[in-house]
DNA sequence: CTCAATAATATGTGCAGACATATAAAAAAT
DNA sequence: ATTTTTTATATGTCTGCACATATTATTGAG
């Protein structure tokens, strides 16, 4: 009997997983090491290791140094979103893309925004407030909060035409930043933006991105009623 | 002069970073193949190939055979989330865990969900819906649709004390699923449940889980106001 | 001129071997 | 008994080489 040959890392990682499906290896067992499944699979260790890397990425395995490979007890499954350019997200549903500044000031920012960006107190941010619409329907308010002690050519840009989102993903790089979804009531402000009723449930994003230790730019994206974000797992 | 030595594809992936930041090579434009950035950075070819594959998982690179790798137009930023387990997930977060089943039935599922899971017209379903608490307060009603030809076990298990969550996610094994985020307003329904007003702006995951081309649940995760979910990018 | 066959090329991935590194377990010192 | 040091081991990753594969560019046939 001639048993088969998994001589790429998708068979190894489709043969592993076959196993953890099939309760061969169960929850939190210890898998054999990565030289003894390169000998059983007739493959290099190279080949295993990226197999299991990868599935120890997507969260079915928790991988030690010398504890060695075991099945994870909580399948965390990982799902990646895609943060697009807001102008490409409506373009590419194939949608006219349309853009209004609303207000443009220079403020201290509030307590919670401060506080997330790690600023001084009273450190004058430039605020912006912006909305995006598609087919000419409210699509997503931009309400953002800029450092300029972090962008200082942020003074001289002219955000009535070009978006402050698409102007700063173009131009100023950033190392980290986070993200919070969430869900808030419309208040009156926002619903006569997206031209929905006060109270309704709409769906917020909050970004916070810095470069190095120091806060660029926060903004908060309220979508309008309905809007959707897709991924797969 | 002595150039710095790239030996780790880390290493590798920062001065390509520093470049794309810097605009030595700038948004579209075709950077070396990877035989002459190793022959530069004085590394072995699959270094940098790691390198360059790593950042264009993280969609700040476009690779194409024989095309080559170009800095990307719109540096899509992919964020991962995990989706944990919900009582793991209350856990974690150090609050204590409470679990209710509010209702078990044997029904059709209404036509959304049942395109969602392309089932045939009129397959009966079983219906779950069961709410989390965490220190005692409403965390996230789970309103769920399972297939029981996909998972014919399931007519035996008591969802009276185990979340439908926790047994599915612990034995049934899936491949693939679909995840939505959303916004809602709560119905009285929903508000009785979560103990929050009517209208309410409500945080909503959609998901569906299949193994091969076989819907095996749809769930409806509903969470209590102020629910955040986080993550890095 | 158009379309199909062919060659060239950059990335994708495999292999064997080596060394690096984290860390669990064992041994030694207190 | 407790802490520190050492050792063993599984994973992490680099190297140099080879071949696979997708796709562009070139060539050739009609």
């Amino acid at each position: 009997m001639t048993q088969p040959v998994f001589n790429n890392w998708q068979a190894v990682q489709e043969e592993v997983v076959r196993r953890i499906h099939g309760r061969v290896w169960n929850q939190g067992d210890l898998i054999p090491n990565e030289a003894d499944l390169a000998k059983e699979f007739g493959c290099a260790r190279a080949t295993v290791n990226r197999a299991l890397q990868s599935l120890a990425d997507s969260g079915l395995l928790d991988r030690k140094r010398k504890a060695g490979t075991r099945v994870a007890m909580f399948p965390v499954r990982k799902a990646t979103l895609e943060i697009p350019v807001i102008r490409k997200e409506i373009t590419d549903k194939g949608h006219t893309y349309g853009y209004a500044q609303i207000s443009r000031k220079r403020a201290a920012a509030p307590p919670p925004i401060a506080v997330k960006m790690a600023l001084q107190r009273g450190t004058k941010m430039l605020h912006l407030v912006c909305i995006h619409t598609a087919d000419l329907k409210p699509y997503v308010v931009e309400e953002r909060w800029i450092n300029p002690d972090a962008v200082p050519a942020i003074e001289s840009v002219d955000f009535s035409q070009l978006s402050p989102n698409e102007w700063l993903v173009k131009n100023i790089p950033y190392s980290a930043g986070d993200i919070t979804f969430s869900a808030i009531s419309a208040d009156k402000h926002v619903a006569d933006l997206l031209q929905c009723r006060i109270g309704e449930g709409l769906f917020v994003i909050d970004r916070t991105t810095r470069r190095d230790a120091q806060a660029i730019t926060s903004v908060r994206l309220v979508f309008a009623p309905g809007y959707q974000m897709n991924t797969t797992l």
